[in-house]
DNA sequence: CACCATAATACCAGAGTAATACCAACATAA
DNA sequence: TTATGTTGGTATTACTCTGGTATTATGGTG
C-alpha cells in the first residue's frame, strides 16, 4: 500500500533547514500520527523513496534508521519496511507527561471523559499529606472514566488543592490544559506503576472480567517551583495500553 | 517550520544601540518564546544567517554562543544548531531505571539471582526478527528469577547475539556490566510495560496465585551505532515491586 | 591604552549526502 | 523446484556543508 501523496519532493518541505534525513523522519512519523500511515502498511522501497524524493538512498536509510529506533517502523529484510504495530495498541510515552486528551487526539482517535463524580471538599490527614497542604484545606476531588472511541480505558482519581482549580465544574476535557489556562503549569511528575488484579466495581466501570490485570499508576505532577498542583490514581486495563520508556545512558 | 521571514535584515531592528549579536539574540529568543521557531526546529547555518541578515559569521556564533548558554539552542557540529526540547525527550538513565541489583540496595533489600538457564543455539525466526540478526544465526538464551531478600520478584528471560557474548556462563551479577566489559555498552533502550495474568508456569516460579496481576515488560537494549545488543522479557510480580518514571513536560 | 564589537579570511573536524558496487533475504513466476 | 527480480543491508569513495577555531585588521568607546 503506497500512497504516493505522502511521498512527493515538495513533501519534505525544502524551506526547513533540517538535514533531508530528519524531514522525512518528520514526514513520515508526522503520517503515521495522523492515521494516513497504519500500522501494518508497508512503506515504498529505499530505491524507490530516494527517486520520488530526489534524495539518495543513503539519506533515506538513515531516516528510516531513526524511525526504528523510536519504534515506529520495522523493516524486513527482502520485503520492505513497515508501520509498526499489528492489532492496534495504545501506547504511551513515559518519558514526557501527556494528558490522555492530548494523547488520543495525535493518534486520530476520539478521547472521551465520562465523570463518575466531582467534589469540593475538606483535605483528611491522607490527602493533606499527598498534596502537601494542611489538613481541613479545601481540595478538589475528580473521579471519571478514561475512553477512547467510546470504549473505556482508565478510571481516575485526580486530587488537586482548591487554589489551583476552585471549582470542579471548572475542568473542561483535560485537566492540565484547565491548570495552564488558570496560569498553573504542570513541569514535572513522578509516576509509580505496577500491576494489580481488578476488583468487581473497576471491572465493571472497565468492561472487563473481574480479576483482570491492570496497570495501577500513582502520580504526583508539580509545577516549577515544586509545589504539587496533583496527586492522582489511574487504572489502566493491561489489555489495551501500554507504556513506553526510553532510556539512555548519563543525561 | 522554519520562516525564512524570521531571519532578513530588517528584523534585525537597526534602530536598537545595542550590539548587532545582541539584537540577533533577542530575535531569536522572542522567536522561540512567541512559539514561531519550535523545540527541535533547526536554525539555518551560521553562514546563511550572515548572509540574509548582512552581519558577519563571527556576530552570528557570538549571538549563537549567548543562545546556547541561555539554553535556548543547542549546537550540533557538522550538522546545525536547533532550538533547544522538543525530540530531545527526558531520557532516563539506563543504569538508574534498570539496575536491579541497585534499586533493590536503595530499598534495603538483598538481590539474588537464580539461574533457570543458560543456552547458545540457532536464533529461530521469531528471535532472529528481534535481534535484527539472521535465522540460524547463533544466540544466547538466559532465563533467571530475581529474587529480593531470597523472595522471588520476577521471573526474566533474555535474548543476546552470541557475537556480542559468546558463552552464557560468562555472565556475572549483571548482564549490561558483562558486556560494557567485553567492549558492548549498552547505549539506549526502549521499554514497553503492560499488565498480565500470570500463567501457572510463572505463578510457579513467582509463588503467587495463578492468574495475579504481574508488569509484563519488555525491552530492547541497543549500542550507540543502533545495533541490538539484548531483547529481554521481564515479569515482575505486581504485589512485590512498583516502577517509578520521571517525566517532563514536553513543549 | 584597554576592551569590545565586527569583518574578512583561512583551516580543521564532524556530519550529511551522493554515487556505486556487492551481498543476503525474500517474493514471485515459470 | 529453480530461476529471476526486488528488497533491505553493508561498504567504499568522494564531495559538500556544517560547526569550531584561529588570525589579522579596523572601528568605537571609556
Amino acid at each position: 500500500m503506497t500512497l504516493p501523496g505522502i511521498f512527493s519532493p515538495d513533501k519534505l518541505n525544502r524551506d526547513d533547514p533540517a538535514p533531508a534525513y530528519r524531514r522525512l523522519q518528520t514526514l513520515v512519523s508526522e503520517a503515521i500520527a495522523s492515521g494516513e500511515l497504519k500500522p501494518g502498511a508497508a512503506l515504498p522501497s529505499e530505491r524507490e523513496l530516494a527517486v520520488q524524493l530526489g534524495i539518495s538512498r543513503v539519506t533515506v536509510r538513515k531516516a528510516i534508521v531513526g524511525l526504528v529506533e523510536d519504534g515506529l517502523i520495522v523493516q524486513r529484510h527482502g520485503s520492505g519496511n513497515y508501520v509498526a504495530g499489528g492489532p492496534e495498541r495504545l501506547v504511551q510515552s513515559l518519558s514526557q507527561l501527556y494528558s490522555f486528551t492530548e494523547d488520543m487526539k495525535s493518534r486520530g482517535r476520539e478521547a472521551g471523559t465520562r465523570w463518575l463524580s466531582r467534589e469540593r471538599a475538606q483535605a483528611n490527614a491522607d490527602e493533606a499529606g499527598l498534596l502537601g497542604i494542611a489538613e481541613g484545606e479545601m481540595v478538589i476531588r475528580l473521579r471519571r472514566l478514561r475512553l477512547a472511541d467510546g470504549e473505556p480505558i482508565a478510571v481516575e482519581w485526580s486530587l488537586t488543592p482548591a487554589s489551583v482549580l476552585a471549582d470542579p465544574q471548572d475542568v473542561g476535557a483535560s485537566l492540565y490544559e484547565t491548570f495552564r489556562a488558570r496560569g498553573y503549569k504542570p513541569a514535572r511528575a513522578v509516576q509509580h506503576f505496577t500491576a494489580i488484579n481488578v476488583d468487581a466495581e473497576t471491572a465493571k466501570l472497565l468492561q472487563i472480567p473481574v480479576g483482570s490485570a491492570a496497570l495501577d499508576i500513582h502520580r504526583i505532577t508539580r509545577l516549577e517551583d515544586g509545589r504539587i498542583v496533583e496527586s492522582s490514581r489511574s487504572i489502566f486495563r493491561g489489555d489495551a495500553y501500554d507504556f513506553v520508556a526510553e532510556l539512555g545512558i548519563g543525561a
